[in-house]
DNA sequence: AGCGCGACCGACTGAACGGTCAGTAAGCTC
DNA sequence: GAGCTTACTGACCGTTCAGTCGGTCGCGCT
């Protein structure tokens, strides 16, 4: 029999890791047993048992994942440099694409609730990152670039969530490509819907 | 003794659904156990279920709570007459308004992946809310009151997305007042965050 | 005073949970 | 082909779950 045809799959930590968090984005971290994980993968609860130390640990990487890629691209050039409005859309769109990338990983980043050590780690992790974007909306603020009326914290915030919030409907397959979809949300997060911005608004 | 100091603490079941969908918030639906609803209610779990019928129960009283609550929103007159983009500027704010107003049934409602009937009963009706959006968004574009390169249901899921966020983080007791939050996003929806429109975006 | 009833409790059940373990089969090495 | 390692299985463990049940308490009514 040849290589390329093995008598027996095998598998290793990560393809599991990619199973586990396909079935925790579709049915919650909490409400998915061992069995739910072994049946998706084809194996048994105790084959899983082998490759990884338990049901958290594969939670814990997903956290990992997320977090690790979104930390590494507000480190990126175009993050870092140039005037922060076209920062904030450079991130808001490369969190699109994260996304995209990453589905089930930040799909399940963004549900946890803090209820053990390591769901609260990764919490506060995610909470640095949006006072990291709050701090550049704000560095825009005082160059001119981003307007000054609103707290900068709270813009960063309702910025990130809006791009955050296609994790619930979002499908990597359909027809809506990701730069597309990326571009719309920064044009969005940049100019708002409104096509005559005089008569509507408070301020 | 005085009536207003009763032996005993009653309960009923609005009051104990109430106690139920606080806990579920703060620990997730799945996380949530009856005993934990029993020791937050200050009661044992046997006498929860003398006043509702099962956990899920308290589950679809929530859904009901929210959905019913956004569905009568979107009855509204200020929803459904005059130029869509104040339709639009009314929806975020009262989505935002009542999300202070019931914030645990709203999170819970966001956070539901489908796993039961009556969870898919309510993602169905949460859809078919986005989808009324959409169409009060295509017909601002066609009127000329909203921009029209953009798909007028992805413009609502992500207007609508921004402004169900803030379950993430926001809580009715703190220092932002809903009324403020809800004038905010309205703001940043409708306008954007850039101060100069001209050398920003793609378009 | 005594009765009835709704509210409530302690103790329990069967099922499902995360996790373990002894054992097996396949592949590699010498 | 003996001996070892790795991947895996089926049966099982203790715990926790949603939900049940027989009985008790206290209030209102007569």
């Amino acid at each position: 029999m040849p290589p390329s045809t093995p008598s027996r799959v095998r598998y290793d930590v990560d393809t599991l890791t990619d199973v586990a968090l396909r079935v925790f984005r579709e049915r919650g971290y909490d409400a998915t047993s061992m069995e739910h994980l072994a049946a998706a993968a084809g194996i048994t609860k105790a084959a899983f048992y082998h490759h990884i130390g338990g049901k958290e640990e594969l939670l814990g990487r997903g956290f990992d994942r997320a977090l690790d890629a979104l930390v590494n691209m507000l480190n990126e050039p175009e993050a870092t440099r140039g005037p922060a409005i076209d920062r904030v859309r450079h991130i808001v769109i490369r969190v699109v694409e994260l996304t995209d990338a990453l589905l089930p990983e930040v799909t399940v980043l963004l549900r946890t609730r803090g209820n053990s050590e390591i769901e609260r780690t990764a919490v506060e992790r995610r909470r640095q990152f949006d006072r990291r974007v709050g701090a550049i909306v704000a560095c825009g603020q005082s160059e001119g670039s981003i307007r000054s009326d609103q707290d900068p914290q709270l813009v960063a915030r309702l910025v990130i969530g809006m791009a955050n919030s296609i994790v619930e409907w979002y499908q990597p397959s359909g027809r809506l490509k990701p730069r597309e979809l990326a571009e719309t949300i920064a044009e969005l997060t940049l100019a708002g819907i409104a096509l005559y911005p005089g008569p509507h608004g408070v301020a």
